[in-house]
DNA sequence: TCTCAGTTTCAGTAATTACTGAAAATTCGG
DNA sequence: CCGAATTTTCAGTAATTACTGAAACTGAGA
């Protein structure tokens, strides 16, 4: 399991960004040797490639199928387990983001509507602030959601439409509330 | 400076929620501080408010600054420093998500490109994933682009359309190439 | 220009997170 | 159901990251 250097930079690449990405390096390295590989790879391989040990692969591909991101994959004639990234990008990105919307964000929407359920307690300003923060985010994720729900086809060509998405609304008509609320 | 129970509550929650935004917990708290303080606060406070030391403060309204989403304020007749957050929620979402793309994205669209630059070296599959990668987050940061280029209102009007802007631009007519590379 | 309130830096230390090897658990062919 | 092959768990340790106190620095007023 020797890597070429584009495979090498590739991972070392992974691993560098792995913190900032918000999993460990050798999670990202196991991740971006998965991507790049034609066939599905064993954990003996994974391990032997990137010179970690058997347990720490082991935690790795744990994580990584925790996210979706990696899948087992039974080889015929092979006992062991081997494993893949999805083929389909689309779904690797709507996967990533699904995942870190529900880690990053869905914790904190439920915690404003926890508060607020709290009622009043003086603070109009904290609590208008607050108010306002959790409308914000029911925005985006609402409009998250309707976008997940489509098709890739037509995410494709709405996102390639681009900014003129802007000036057809404006000829549909604009019946929507104004903006400040 | 003592919190109420929702400052605490809402200043402990950032916190906590800190390391799965790529921020520790006390640069999570001072913002969740400044966010729900109406007047601008100095460093002493924040650092008598979360107990905290006061270089670790300085530190973190650092990294607030570095990320633009707090601002130093001067408050006349007063010599030390002030801080706050933005008023405007739109416009530290635009920051956030800006940042993040800077941190998180856009190096990996350089080192694909980079990668790419070296030519074939023989890896087909991998040449291929790494090309179909680098198209992928072009076209959603091209399409990021496009949006973040709208003013606020338009964005608005644009994500409470949401899945109807599927329909919308099938009547539009498909001109554009289709989804498969 | 000197003073001093205020701020930043930084070396040392504490806390957290990542990684390892060994042992326990599981799985599957016989 | 047994036993070898394989995987997972976990306590201990290494590496990294966060935090502190003290010292250095800054800049406005006298």
């Amino acid at each position: 399991m020797k890597m070429t250097p584009l495979h090498q930079e590739f991972v070392l690449h992974f691993g560098e960004m792995g913190s900032r990405w918000g999993i460990n390096r050798t999670v990202g390295q196991i991740y971006a040797l998965l991507f790049l590989s034609s066939a599905p790879l064993n954990a003996d391989q994974i391990t032997e490639a990137l010179g970690i040990s058997r347990s720490n692969t082991s935690m790795g591909l744990k994580e990584l199928q925790s996210w979706g991101l990696v899948l087992r994959k039974h080889l015929p004639g092979d006992r062991k387990e081997h494993f893949t990234t999805p083929d389909d990008l689309w779904l690797i990105v709507r996967t990533l983001i699904e995942e870190r919307k529900k880690r990053e964000i869905d914790p904190t929407l439920s915690k404003l509507r926890e508060l607020e359920m709290q009622g009043p307690g003086g603070d109009d300003y904290a609590e208008a602030r607050i108010a306002e923060l959790r409308e914000m985010i029911e925005m985006m994720t609402e409009f998250y959601d309707d976008m997940a729900r489509l098709e890739t086809e037509k995410l494709v060509r709405l996102m390639t439409y681009g900014s003129r998405l802007a000036g057809l609304i404006d000829k549909v008509g604009g019946y929507l509330p104004s903006t400040k609320s």
